[in-house]
RNA sequence: UGGGGCGUCGGCAAAUUGGUAAGCCACGGGACUUUGGAUCCCGCAUGUGCAGGUUCGAGUCCUGCCGCCCCAGCCA
């Protein structure tokens, strides 16, 4: 098979591997597998494996399988089963026949591990953990064999049959491969192959009382079903000589799998861990697993971030063995990257504050036509109401100017978008500051936003009318730690220490266009000028409610934050 | 002081396998603009952890250091 049929882009150390297989003919094909335990929700990191996995079968012409690797009945949960194929379809895979429970091979596996005990590669444990631990030895120090090491073959035999019969309480015996007590990788020196646990099984119910551990398990289940390419995360580097040894004991047809080891995305600003994420659940730093500001596949979702830009992301971060940590600004990156070009943009206002076109006569309405998305003509026009009361953002309006402040001030000129030209002529504040209403003339001759004698303004604001819109709750969300290592903190304090306060404001007042009541949950928008939003699940047509989810670039914000925080406010 | 990995721009990450350091994000500057958005230009590693060596030529090869990550679950 020519492999130059593949494409050559895309260049990365797995699929140099993979071309070289199919070069030397190793394969004639490539099957992957993405393997979860359902023993949690998929995160953004998992996207990274996921998209990996079932592109490279993509590309290569081959497959990837969905494997729930299901062998610790006391972690798992049918929950999970089901968030995790909601999540890895939504990201836009398809797995077709090819869902698999590693469970439904514990018959299989059961008969090899009889195997390895017939020619003497595996025996029965009668250690407790604490002594298999004690024997293991340490990183400098080898182990050394325990007395049932040299168990007769009958006698494991009898005792692991037992075991499945479920004649003996959890924790007292297991069955270990005897392999080297003495190895320099500790992973060697007689590992656990099965440990008794009586418990039902999500999938299998309640047919075994004995599991097989992950180093047993996992070389057999890619074998099974004739995975080419094992890709996994670099910890379990040191595990491969074990992976191999296995199906290497146990004659397993060629081609045998190959695990290849890849490092796991860490991202700045947040956690990544099964441990800490379900921390964050439990104990209310956030509202579940689905919460906007999580890392998860759900939690994306909900917050409105498109599964293509998590793909273009997961390609955009590559592939290799380095560990690294990558800048949440990349991911922010292609959220807009997508949005930018599919987002239709609209109006809200998200503090609203009132202006009056001095100028205006009561009770006229105009409408005026807004393009849909400048980055698509094809998306055609909407016409939009304007009269003499009018909603502005409070951030578009100062009684002072700034230095580099273009919008609304006494005596400034900016554009209404897709309206008028219009001068502010007053700003109204109470007693503590707060602007409360603002004033300003409309240049008739403006008509749509441009100046007969082209002048032009450094500013164009949106707007809403009022009476004409809807009112609807924003939320607003922001990083949900306050630096990019969480766990950058001083002596004595943790990572939730870090936990940013300011993760989420809402908006609870705010205006937008009255269609918008209408949008389906999911539907994504760009509000101009403010950034991209989606309609949130608790959105009634009553009260629409839509979340953040990501702001637009903000050359502003930039400008501002150099000014003294004094001025700022 | 065991074993396994990894060190290229602020952050990711390439380099036809020895042929003279891509690209993206971020950042800075400019153009354009009815979103301070988008778009477009320009800049951004005399240098690849350090020190030697081989070579006409080294990020790629050799030697020696240094640093970081992972492993002592009957978790995955």
């Amino acid at each position: 098979m020519p492999i130059s049929q593949f494409p050559s882009e895309g260049s990365d150390f797995i699929r140099e591997i993979i071309r070289a297989d199919l070069a030397a003919g190793k394969h004639r094909t490539v099957i992957t597998r993405f393997p979860p335990e359902p023993n949690g929700y998929l995160h953004i990191g998992h996207a990274k494996a996921i998209c990996l996995n079932f592109t490279l079968a993509q590309e290569f012409g081959g497959r990837c399988h969905l494997r729930y690797d299901d062998t610790n009945p006391t972690k798992e949960e049918q929950e999970y089963i089901e968030a995790i194929e909601r999540d890895v379809r939504w990201l836009g895979f398809d797995w077709g026949q090819h869902l698999y429970f590693a469970s439904d091979y514990f018959e299989q596996m059961y008969q090899w591990a009889e195997q390895l005990i017939l020619k003497g590669q595996a025996y029965v444990c009668d250690c407790t953990p604490d002594e298999v631990r004690e024997k293991r030895g340490t990183l400098t120090e080898p182990g050394i064999p325990c007395e049932h090491r040299q168990r007769s073959v009958e006698e494991n035999l009898n005792l692991f049959r037992r075991m499945r019969a479920g004649e003996f309480p959890d924790g007292s015996r297991v069955l270990r491969a005897k392999i080297d007590m003495a190895s320099g990788n500790i992973n060697m020196r007689d590992p656990v192959m099965y440990r008794i646990l009586h418990a039902p099984h999500p999938h299998a119910g309640d047919a075994w009382c004995i599991y097989p551990m992950y180093d047993y398990a996992h070389p057999l289940e890619d074998a099974i079903e004739g995975i080419t390419h094992s890709i996994c995360t670099l910890e379990f580097e040191d595990h491969r000589p074990l992976y191999d040894w296995f199906i290497d004991q146990l004659e397993l047809p060629e081609p045998h799998p190959q695990q290849i080891e890849f490092a796991r995305l860490n991202l700045t600003y947040t956690v990544m861990s099964k441990r800490r994420l379900l921390e964050l659940v439990q104990e209310g730093f956030v509202r579940g697993w689905d919460d906007p500001r999580m890392p998860t596949i759900a939690g994306l979702r909900r917050r409105g971030v498109p599964p293509e830009a998590i793909r273009l992301f997961a390609e955009r971060i590559g592939v290799a063995k380095r560990n690294s940590v990558v800048d949440v600004q990349l991911f922010e990156h292609c959220v807009r990257e997508v949005l930018n070009r599919t987002a239709p943009r609209r109006f809200a206002v998200l503090d609203p504050v009132k202006l009056v076109i001095t100028n205006y006569p009561e009770g006229q309405v105009e409408w005026f036509s807004v393009p849909n998305n400048p980055e698509d003509p094809a998306a055609g026009q909407r016409q939009l109401p304007f009269t003499r009361e009018l909603w502005v953002e409070r951030e578009d309006v100062r009684a002072y100017p700034l230095p580099k402040y273009f919008r609304l001030y006494p005596g400034n000129e900016v554009r209404l978008r897709g309206a008028y030209l219009v001068t502010c002529r007053e700003v109204l504040t109470d007693d503590t500051g707060q602007v409360v209403e603002v004033r300003g003339e409309i240049d008739p001759q403006s008509r749509g936003g441009q100046a007969p004698d082209g002048r032009r303004v450094k500013a164009t604001l949106h707007w809403l009318a009022v009476g004409h819109g809807v009112e609807a709750e924003v939320r607003l969300y922001d990083y949900l730690f306050a630096k990019p290592d969480p766990d950058d903190v001083p002596a004595g304090r943790t990572w939730r220490d870090n936990l940013n306060p300011n993760s989420l404001t809402v908006r609870p007042h705010a205006q937008v266009e009255p269609a918008l009541a209408q949008a389906a949950v999911g539907e994504r928008f760009q509000f101009e000028r403010l950034g991209y939003f989606a309609v949130d699940p608790d959105s009634t047509p009553q009260r629409p409610v839509f979340n953040r989810i990501v702001t637009l670039k903000d050359e502003w914000a930039k400008v501002a934050k150099t000014l003294t925080p004094s001025a700022r406010s």
